[in-house]
DNA sequence: ATTATTTATATTGTTGACAATAAATGTAAG
DNA sequence: CTTACATTTATTGTCAACAATATAAATAAT
């Protein structure tokens, strides 16, 4: 199980610009809660915290905002994202829209040795859920991963850009906020299987329905979860 | 046909900030291939050329990466994406997965007035046709303009903004500097009459299918474009 | 002549101060 | 007591100078 690293060719250290070392401290800051939903972003207060510059800061600011995990208005001042049901509803919609088409893609050209791995990695996922429940953190990452690498297995960068770097960090910050339980792991696990199998025999069409099949039903229960504690 | 205008609620004027004036004008220039495909940005010349200081240029340049149509490489600067045919094809891809998507949500929500102004766009469209074939600047914007409203209508946010804010774009761009003439004109129109009436009829399934081979059909006329000049 | 290594130059990254704008506060009039 | 207006304060937008880094040029060694 060593593919729990999510993004392997971001290797290099703090050797990059401050900008993207604020970058990545504010954005996991804002996923895991330590800049609670709504909270104000005051430039000044902000890059005396992380001990920079507001130059480099603004940059970072300006790239979580494209990322929407900041909302901005011009002179008025930023604030971190609140994830309400219609943006989530929206996400979701948007990622089986995506991740539909990347299914058929990896189906159309992923490489036996990857699929093979794809294997691996889902006895490893049902190994964990076996052995008490797992770790839900790494039910969540686990998922992630097997999503990330249909995303990649697709080949095409805009797909992939944007699963990874927008989409699923706005669902990872819903889940670590919401204490949302990943839904059903055993259920996703069996339906993650079924889209292996679709690819493996390259079944473009069967693939995409199955995945949008499967994130479909992920946000029904996220949804159900959101109007449980929203009520 | 009062629609060309394809941002209504962006109306205020030059009182925005300088990096949001200065990232239109720069968004243009390489639209409209004023700025060439793969040439360098060299901060200093462009703050120079545009009047302004180097950091709302940076901030200008930070945002036109974020659209894909800058590539910034750390330390080493930016250049004007250069669009080969996988990168066309990459976006063609997405955009037929979202705008499918957005067909199947018009479908699904689009209030009969705007259905309704749909049809007149069309018309208006189909008399320019009829009219000396209609310049090409125009078709191409009547085009984007009709696939703007429904992604509009969708009601999602998330794909409003990644269609408009970022492949309408590129693609636009695609076809400023390839000479690409706006595939079939006539042939398009007929498939944008059939993807209507499915929408009028709340068809969510044959709305994208119709929207999908749309757009799937459209890039196989670009890539032989591409592939005549590339060759 | 070609490759390495060093030096110089150009360009980006970073900073702190200043200007402009919007929110907050207080004051006066009704 | 409320509302409107003026004043202050906080925060963002902009600028020009400085530091760090990478590309390019020049020199030296093989």
């Amino acid at each position: 199980m060593s593919s729990v690293i999510l993004d392997p060719p971001e290797k290099p250290l703090e050797s990059r610009t401050l900008a993207a070392q604020t970058y990545e401290s504010i954005k996991t800051d804002i996923i895991m809660g330590a800049l609670s939903q709504g909270s104000k972003i005051i430039e000044s207060d902000l890059a005396l915290k992380y001990g920079i510059s507001r130059g480099p800061l603004r940059e970072a600011i300006h790239r979580l905002e494209q990322i929407k995990l900041i909302v901005r208005i011009p002179h008025a001042g930023s604030r971190v994202v609140r994830l309400d049901k219609k943006m989530m509803g929206d996400i979701y919609t948007a990622r089986e829209s995506l991740e539909g088409m990347a299914a058929r893609l990896a189906a159309r050209h992923m490489p036996d040795d990857d699929i093979c791995s794809l294997h691996e990695l889902l006895d490893a996922h049902e190994e964990a859920i076996g052995r008490a429940g797992g770790k839900t953190y790494l039910q969540t990452e686990g998922d992630i991963d097997f999503h990330y690498r249909i995303a990649l297995a697709s080949q095409n960068q805009w797909i992939l850009e944007n699963l990874n770097g927008e989409l699923y960090q706005l669902i990872r910050m819903g889940r670590h906020q919401s204490s949302q339980v990943p839904a059903r792991p055993a259920t996703a696990l069996s339906q993650h299987r079924l889209i292996v199998a679709a690819i493996e025999q390259h079944d473009e069409e069967l693939a995409e329905i199955l995945m949008r099949r499967h994130i479909s039903g992920a946000w029904k229960a996220v949804k159900t979860i959101l109007e449980e504690s929203n009520a």
